[in-house]
DNA sequence: TCTTCCACATA
DNA sequence: CTATGTGGAAG
């Protein structure tokens, strides 16, 4: 079943792609991009950003996770995703400087509980939280540099401590999530403050997942068990398994070993697409509706802050959207890892869940609308936006958040990044964060405001999709004006409410940016897809 | 449901 | 060797 074995047989495929071309499409997994559903903006927007493609690397094994019901752990600690999130990037100017990083929206507004081997809605999602960014440790770098080599994300780590101090990024156990990529121009010209900054968002509805503190299906337990270097321990080879589960516990003879669940496929996995609400339709054949493979969308970043956010609720009417926050994470560091690409392959396939429209590896673009950019990107000097090589080396990564408060971009860019800094580890200090926040957070600072801003823009709420868009959430495409699409909407308004996520924020210790943004535009999302 | 600790694995 | 990441069981 799921094993998504049948259908890979790609290599790549590349996300992404901002709106040139669709072409492929096919085999290869970009990411979807969908095309802006308006009009093209500037085009300096898009400058460039066009022809990016994003690869998700590893789909195959991401397929098969996602056709079980994908499954992340959340720790107060913070824990890695597995499968990591690793893509191959095409079509950057090899010398132009990039920001890559990446966030996670929320998938749909549902909150989820797992009975009777399968996934179900219980009720109305929490409020989101101030979404984090979490910049590559690599950046800013040229394109060559990206494109050198995978772009690995695997030292993002997930948390469920709504006031975690180590940037990591913040969600809520039983929700679904949908992670997203986001390219930024790095250049001068593009100052995140500047409406033309260009960026593109890729999202792989495969990487769909939904966070919990225990995994719930033994399936994914299974997955990730034989495929996780780190979970080897747990594999047994048959026999030893039982052993060892014995004398660690004690026990006699243990339970199921490894084998227990190992396969089993069951059905009901995935709760993604079985919610229902989601698309349905097949989900493959959603990818195509946008077209474009990867799903990138461009946009300037402005347009992102209006866009609205994608969630469920967002409406797709620029009011109502809240804005989430979102709170960068910059990790100095910069290595990348990865490099090589093998695995990536992918093939199109549906996927169960919900919303995949994009499925296949699609990322969408997003009409400029929502998906904010990462505002925070470009003028942090951290990134190095303005060009400076990637500073923060320094250690190595730091994390640093912001928090912010509002959105304006304008104000990002300037500002401060103070917080770009390299923190030590965790906290950036910012402020205390956003002094009101009635209910959002949503102070902002100005940077983080940015960021925030792309980060929210997308989301969308997996399965929600609900009514409005479908496409919404996946692409938003964050930030570049790239391409076409964008539609974007000159930075209006930034924010706006953000209804239901503005709880939590902002730790007191740094603020996170959020920026509301509100989605407008519909970005296929993975609801859709699916 | 979540947190802590554990043994084992990678790196 | 150390440091860190795993899932499971126990709390």
């Amino acid at each position: 079943m799921a094993n998504g074995g049948d259908q890979f047989g790609l290599a790549e495929r590349p996300d992404s792609d901002c709106m040139d071309s669709p072409k492929e499409t096919k085999q290869e997994n970009p990411s979807f991009t969908l095309n802006s559903p308006t009009s093209p903006q500037t085009a300096s927007s898009q400058q460039g950003m066009e022809g990016i493609k994003v690869f998700l690397h590893d789909r195959e094994l991401w397929t098969k996770f996602d056709e079980v019901g994908t499954e992340m752990i959340i720790t107060k600690a913070g824990r890695r995703m597995f499968p990591s999130y690793k893509v191959k990037v095409t079509g950057l100017n090899p010398k132009t400087k990039y920001i890559l990083l990446m966030d996670i929206v929320p998938g749909d507004d549902h909150r989820y509980k797992f009975a009777d081997n399968k996934w179900s809605i219980t009720g109305k999602a929490e409020p989101a939280m101030p979404g984090r960014l979490y910049v590559h440790p690599d950046s800013p770098a040229t394109g060559a540099h990206w494109s050198r080599q995978l772009v690995s994300f695997q030292k993002l780590k997930l948390t469920n401590n709504h006031l975690d101090p180590f940037g990591h990024i913040i969600l809520n156990s039983m929700h679904k999530y949908q992670p997203r990529l986001h390219i930024v121009k790095a250049d001068e010209n593009n100052g995140f403050g500047s409406k033309n900054t260009a960026f593109c968002t890729h999202v792989f509805s495969e990487t769909a997942f939904i966070a919990v503190t225990s995994y719930q299906n033994h399936k994914i337990t299974q997955l990730k068990i034989e495929n996780n270097p780190f979970a080897k321990g747990f594999r047994g080879s048959d026999d030893n398994e039982l052993h060892r589960m014995a004398k660690l516990q004690g026990k006699d003879y243990p339970v199921v070993p490894r084998s227990t669940v190992r396969q089993r496929a069951c059905s009901a996995g995935s709760p993604f697409s079985g919610e229902g609400r989601g698309l349905r339709g097949s989900p493959e054949a959603v990818a195509s509706p946008y077209s474009c493979e990867n799903g990138l969308s461009c946009s300037s970043p402005q347009e992102l802050l209006n866009a609205p956010p994608a969630h469920p609720y967002t409406l797709p009417h620029p009011h109502l959207q809240h804005g989430q926050q979102t709170q960068v994470y910059h990790c100095t560091k910069r290595k990348v890892e990865e490099n090589c690409p093998s695995g990536n392959r992918q093939h199109p396939y549906k996927k169960p869940f919900t919303g995949s429209s994009p499925s296949e590896g699609e990322s969408y673009y997003h009409p400029s609308s929502y998906p904010p950019p990462p505002p925070g990107l470009a003028n942090n000097p951290a990134l190095g936006l303005t060009d400076s090589p990637y500073s923060s080396d320094m250690g190595q990564r730091q994390a640093c958040m912001f928090a912010g408060s509002e959105p304006r971009l304008d104000e990002l860019s300037c500002a401060s990044w103070s917080y770009t800094c390299p923190l030590p580890s965790a906290m950036t200090p910012m402020e205390p964060y956003p002094p009101y926040t009635p209910h959002p957070p949503y102070s902002s600072s100005p940077q983080g405001s940015r960021l925030s801003a792309i980060a929210h823009q997308s989301s969308p709420p997996l399965g929600e999709h609900i009514a409005h868009d479908p496409y919404q959430s996946q692409s938003s495409g964050p930030p570049s004006q790239s391409s076409q699409n964008i539609h974007s909407r000159q930075l209006s308004p930034p924010l706006r409410e953000y209804p239901r996520y503005t709880p939590n924020l902002s730790p007191p210790l740094y603020h996170t940016l959020e920026t509301h943004t509100h989605i407008r535009c519909g970005v296929p999302e993975w609801s859709a897809a699916s």
